[in-house]
DNA sequence: TTGCTCCTCACGTCACGTGAGGTGGC
DNA sequence: TTGCTCCTCACGTCACGTGAGGTGGC
């Protein structure tokens, strides 16, 4: 299936290039760089100045994951680090629950913490969900009456000329 | 009930000092003097120098407008300015729909017009809507999942010390 | 008159955009 | 070898933040 010599394949090596993992995530490959650069990518440690940056399909989720954040909630790309260091403590909570002489005090520990960061990310992305919603309902609020008018004005000329055909579905028509 | 001598209201002249109107609607003096200077908010014609600015009810709520579609939609000052100015033209039309000597033909086109804006920014306030709701539900899932190993985990230590109490309801129970 | 907020430069910062000049890999 | 994308500076820009030094109004 893969181009490299079947059998051989590094899982974390990569073989996608900055500008692929940029169209891929709908990016730019100085954003991408930038992101390595203040430490919200890692980078890799054996690439010396001047190579090419290649990146593996996880990396790739990570990045996704990162413009999700910062574009859906607004948050500053300091606070996302902060947001990201969470997500990555939760991951290392998982590396610890699969291992067996974990006690279970420690498990309910680890879990509670987990617990925590998903709630105050969840908090963030209702509040601002709530937020668009009554944004929605006003614009959509709105369009009704727009509607109406157009209505209003349509039954009135209705009698001189014939009538558009209506866009959307007209409730109790002539 | 005003402060000002009864009868003399200026329905615009209004009596608002920029840090009020920031703290009003959550945000800074300098942002506000930043949207004057780059056109996203009138500049009172008649204020020399060095003066004061004052602002009305009417100008906190269009800054409040501002605000909010930027900071929901995440677009940027310069895109800000071509939505606004499709209000403002809603708002002309509105104006001109109160008046008598408008013909029919011109009024359908105009609500039309309105219509396709308020279209555009719905289009654009659902797509946001969207995505959140589904990172919401990814976040939803993962904490199911946290809660049930939780619960499990007390299920299984339940017969060695007692249980703690449940945060939320467990269908089931012991 | 004393505080407070306001004013106007003007430089700093965050999150990148945009060349300039050069090297790397299918 | 020819294109293409990549690389590293480094300066520009957008949307403000942050003083510096001074004036205005309850």
């Amino acid at each position: 299936m893969s181009s490299r010599t079947p059998g051989t394949e590094q899982p974390h090596a990569g073989s996608l290039r900055i500008g692929d993992v940029a169209r891929l995530v709908g990016t730019t490959p100085r954003t991408i760089r930038y992101y390595e650069e203040i430490g919200l990518l890692p980078e890799a440690p054996a690439r010396p100045s001047g190579r090419h940056r290649l990146y593996s399909d996880t990396e790739v989720e990570r990045l996704r994951e990162v413009m999700r954040l910062k574009d859906l909630l607004g948050v500053s790309l300091e606070e996302l680090k902060t947001l990201l260091a969470a997500e990555d403590a939760r991951a290392a909570v998982r590396a610890q629950l699969r291992r067996e002489d974990v006690d279970s005090d420690r498990r309910q520990a680890l879990l509670q913490e987990a617990l925590g960061h998903i709630d105050r990310q969840l908090a963030l992305v209702r509040r601002r969900a709530g937020e668009l919603s009554r944004l929605e309902d006003e614009l959509s609020e709105t369009r009704k009456r727009v509607r109406r008018k157009m209505r209003e004005l349509d039954a009135h000329a209705g009698a001189t000329f014939a009538a558009p055909a209506p866009i959307l579905q007209r409730p109790g028509g002539p």
